[in-house]
DNA sequence: ATGGTTGCATGGCAA
């Protein structure tokens, strides 16, 4: 099974990407994050004629938004409200063979890492704290999280570990609540098994770039994790840093992985 | 230190 997480920043503006991703990948399953649109324009017969048959989607108007898409049917899985709000980060399925996948919506987080002044970040550090204890209360089961957690982890995560210590994606709180999410769940980083640090690894570079891959200031915000024992059905994975090329791009590419499943 | 771009919706916020 080929899985793809990507956040497309717009499921309306970039349907002729999202259609060239899976021509080019032929994936069977698509994570996607800022969908940007509610449930009644979700292009939901366009992706059918593309042979994805059977949608599950969670949109709100203008912002956020989650959706998983599947050659094959899938039974629902309760989405959850994390730090008190309902506002479209998460979403789950359960996939043949009962593993659960989770699709997730992190908060960014605003700009100022002081959750005192920043209540964005604020939102964030609690979305943070609630994801913990969900991690953990789920440790053991056969499942998969796969998004843009909005956090990138780890010192080869970004362009320069020491310039973004106080950039928000890459602070201290931010990394080590994430590698708590991570080791509390009993997961496996399924991108840093197949391209293990301090090799370079990124999904997002930012529109403000006038030369995004000239100046290659990357961050890996976006993550597939497995429970650690699916970890041997892991059989490839990378980015898909071509599609950060294509034309009227999002500013994430997407990331993939197959799975023996 | 600052500003740089994009999307939604059509002013200004969020990223």
């Amino acid at each position: 099974m080929k899985l793809i997480t990507w956040n497309i920043n717009s499921v309306r503006l970039r349907l002729a990407q999202l259609q060239k991703l899976i021509e080019q990948t032929q994936a069977d399953v698509i994570c996607l994050q800022e969908i940007k649109a509610e449930n009644k324009v979700f292009p939901t017969d366009e992706l059918k004629a593309l042979g994805f048959e059977h949608q599950a989607v969670r949109g709100m108007k203008a912002y956020n938004g989650v959706a998983i898409l599947s050659r094959q049917p899938f039974k629902m899985i309760e989405s959850i409200n994390f730090a008190g709000r309902d506002d479209a980060r998460h979403i789950a399925v359960e996939l043949k063979g009962g593993v659960e996948l989770h699709n997730f919506y992190v908060p960014a987080g605003g700009d100022i890492p002081d959750p005192a002044v920043n209540e964005k970040f604020a939102h964030k550090l609690q979305f943070l704290n609630e994801l913990t204890t969900w991690s953990q209360a789920g440790k053991g089961r056969s499942r998969i999280m796969v998004g843009d957690l909005n956090i990138a982890p780890l010192p080869d995560d970004v362009w320069s570990h020491k310039q973004l210590l106080d950039v928000v994606s890459h602070t201290p709180i931010e990394t080590d609540g994430l590698n708590k999410v991570l080791e509390v769940g009993a997961w496996c980083d399924a991108l840093r098994q197949l391209t293990p640090a301090p090799e370079k690894l990124y999904s997002w570079w930012s529109y403000r770039s006038p030369d995004w891959e000239k100046s290659d200031r990357g961050r890996r915000l976006d993550h597939i994790w497995l429970a650690e024992h699916m970890s041997r059905q892991l059989q490839d994975g990378g980015v898909l840093k071509d599609a950060r090329g294509w034309q009227q791009p999002s500013d994430h590419a997407p990331v993939w992985v197959d799975l023996s499943l």
